[in-house]
DNA sequence: CAGTGGGCCTGAGTGC
DNA sequence: TGCACTCAGGCCCACT
């Protein structure tokens, strides 16, 4: 499910519902990517404070520490008032005095992790190498320009990387270069400032649009309070191949880069 | 340092 | 219907 806009989602139909809450209980069913690296105990009468978001980790702040939350691939977030019916692959319920916050999560490439600060070794591991928030003052052009430059490989495996700008995923990477005309091939330290422009906007405007609209699925996203989002509706190239090209009627094509498929029309999106 | 490929997991979909 | 196979939104790590 996770790329930035259901983080985002997810987070935002949360966030002040479990704020000031206190933790009461802590129940981990099978392991996740990463261990909790704390005794559920040590979370048990801490209160919670704001709910942040630092590229597709949710980040919640304790009153000892801070708990990350990372969905991986196929996780959600549930939060209700009382703990919910059991499924088939919950693996985490953070009950609180305000409702139950449940991880489902089939894969379980997601993570709860718990640090004691943010300069804890473990949360510099996961956080440390994180990128520029796009959606954020911090995702300038000049730096943005910058960084693409010294990168010989193909833009989108760039953006899926993570360490230039955060929280592009397969899907927005697609979109993204789509609306900037750019082949998913190119190489990142080939384009040139009109062109990065045009990228920096591409992002930026995918990213709010998804968010606008509620978050993206392929399957079966849903955010914490249980709505729906919708935008593969919206998709105008990723899951498209074989159809014709939304702005010029061309047909979409699909290839593999890095283990990934990347979905582009060969007319608008030039090297 | 940059770049590449393997691996972690389960479920859905496809073709025989 | 059953089986083998491929693929899926992420990210760390070992290696070149």
């Amino acid at each position: 499910m996770p790329e930035l806009p259901e983080v985002e989602v997810t987070r935002r139909s949360f966030a002040s519902a479990i704020e000031q809450a206190t933790i009461q209980r802590v129940w981990q069913g099978l392991p996740l990517r990463w261990p909790l690296g704390c005794a559920p105990e040590y979370l048990v009468g801490q209160r919670v404070g704001s709910v942040q978001r630092r590229g597709k980790y949710l980040l919640l702040e304790l009153s000892h520490g801070w708990l990350l939350v990372h969905l991986g691939m196929s996780g959600s977030l549930l939060f209700s008032a009382h703990l919910p019916a059991p499924t088939a692959h919950e693996h985490f319920d953070l009950v609180t005095t305000r409702g139950v916050l449940r991880l489902n999560d089939p894969r379980r490439f997601g993570a709860v992790v718990f640090v004691p600060d943010l300069a804890a070794p473990t949360a510099v591991k996961l956080l440390g190498k994180l990128g520029m928030e796009p959606l954020s003052d911090q995702f300038d052009l000049d730096a943005f320009a910058v960084g693409l430059k010294k990168r010989r490989t193909a833009i989108k495996q760039v953006l899926l990387a993570g360490n230039l700008v955060v929280g592009v995923g397969n899907i927005y990477a697609c979109e993204s270069l789509f609306l900037a005309g750019i082949r998913p091939t190119t190489v990142a330290a080939r384009l040139r400032r009109p062109r990065v422009q045009r990228l920096r906007a591409a992002i930026i405007e995918v990213l709010t649009a998804a968010i606008e609209r509620g978050g993206s699925t392929l399957r079966d996203f849903s955010s914490a309070d249980g709505s729906a989002g919708h935008f593969q509706l919206e998709a105008k190239v990723y899951g498209r191949a074989g159809l014709p090209c939304l702005c010029c009627g061309s047909t979409v094509r699909v290839m593999r880069q890095g283990q990934r498929s990347s979905y582009f029309c060969p007319v608008c999106q030039k090297a």
